[in-house]
DNA sequence: TTGACAAATGACACTGTGTCATATACAATA
DNA sequence: TATTGTATATGACACAGTGTCATTTGTCAA
């Protein structure tokens, strides 16, 4: 987390920092990133940022905290327009994520972290401690919406459901940036979606 | 790829520049591994390790293409085994990785590399391009093993298949690897695939 | 005006990378 | 054996980046 000095800056000032930090993130992977450049843009002392910032790490996780901060906020949205139907939600993920990854101005930043995305920072996304009250509300609420046409026994399933619908639509939004023809990639996404909505084996 | 130079030291040598390698490796994500300490355990001098090799980059690669060596091998042994049944496979695989992470000398090495697989490493692995013809031939094999009794129309179908087993069984041997209980964490493995092979939606 | 506290600064020590001029080893040839 | 050419080995060096710290600057209340 920053310090205190960091939040008691004038907005002017945290604004050219987070926007500095911002384009470096996109420029590389978070490994490759580099405090000289973020100092140097923001126009502040090499000292400064350590008066701010334990580290690299320590700013860039609140980078993340501002976005997804953003996208809490869009997905209670997305949740509404599609009645709660979790499958129908990944899809309007899928098109939302291409459709700003094309279009927005953090596009780069957004390409930076999906495509560097671990398998292991993908693992305790769904787990209980570091998730916000909200949004584990929200999880609930899902679940009541999707208990009666799902295959599902209880809630820790759904979890399941959700963390294998993530994997697939993150896997298949970074490929889609690979394909030349988007609208190959968004069926094959589809496809996969479909195996998984119906199952691979045969049905005797 | 590494130099003549590097492939016309004697074994002796090359043999503990590899030994090293994979120590170092084992100890940290790529990004943070360093030559320095390879060329100390290795006791070679800084300079010839760039006679050898272009970069750390090269090295991992080197490193990375002779563990696949040996995993192809394994495969065809397994695929034998379970009599080309690619559900099968990928369980089986699934209990032999967990075993070899516990047991085998390079388990470090092995559970540093799937927890630091990022999404866009992950993508090419089925793209033509890449592949060995043997392990080309392989699928086309497995294909003509698994049509019968999986829902898919054709060779490309198989492969979003294969696909979806991979990431998901990868993103469960890094779970497992939290896991207290690991009987726990092969349950929520199996009711993944459970899921994949019989489909989310329920039945009308 | 002074003192005390908060914030800013950049020089510095440290760690690591990749390069290069030079030294050494080795083998082929006269 | 001496000579010459080629492959290999070496570590000092230039460069780049990190995190620290003693010092300076700014601010505000008494």
């Amino acid at each position: 987390m920053p310090t205190n000095t960091f939040f008691n800056l004038s907005e002017e000032k945290k604004n050219k920092i987070i926007k500095a930090a911002n384009k470096e993130f996109a420029r590389v992977p978070l490994e490759q990133a580099s405090i000289k450049n973020i100092v140097e843009d923001a126009e502040i002392a090499r000292g400064s940022f350590y008066q701010y910032f334990e580290d690299k790490q320590d700013l860039f996780e609140y980078i993340m905290s501002l976005k997804i901060g953003d996208m809490e906020k869009n997905l209670n949205k997305i949740i509404e327009q599609e009645n709660g139907n979790i499958i129908k939600i990944f899809i309007y993920l899928y098109d939302h994520l291409i459709e700003v990854g094309k279009i927005r101005k953090n596009s780069k930043l957004f390409r930076q972290i999906f495509e560097n995305i671990k398998t292991s920072d993908n693992l305790m996304l769904i787990r209980k401690k570091e998730m916000s009250k909200r949004l584990e509300k929200t999880l609930q609420d899902l679940y009541q919406k999707n208990k009666d046409i799902l295959n599902i026994n209880d809630e820790e399933e759904f979890k399941l459901v959700i963390e294998i619908l993530f994997a697939i639509t993150r896997r298949r939004i970074v490929a889609s940036l690979k394909y030349k023809d988007l609208k190959e990639a968004r069926e094959d996404f589809l496809k996969e979606i479909k195996f998984l909505e119906k199952g691979i084996l045969k049905q005797n």
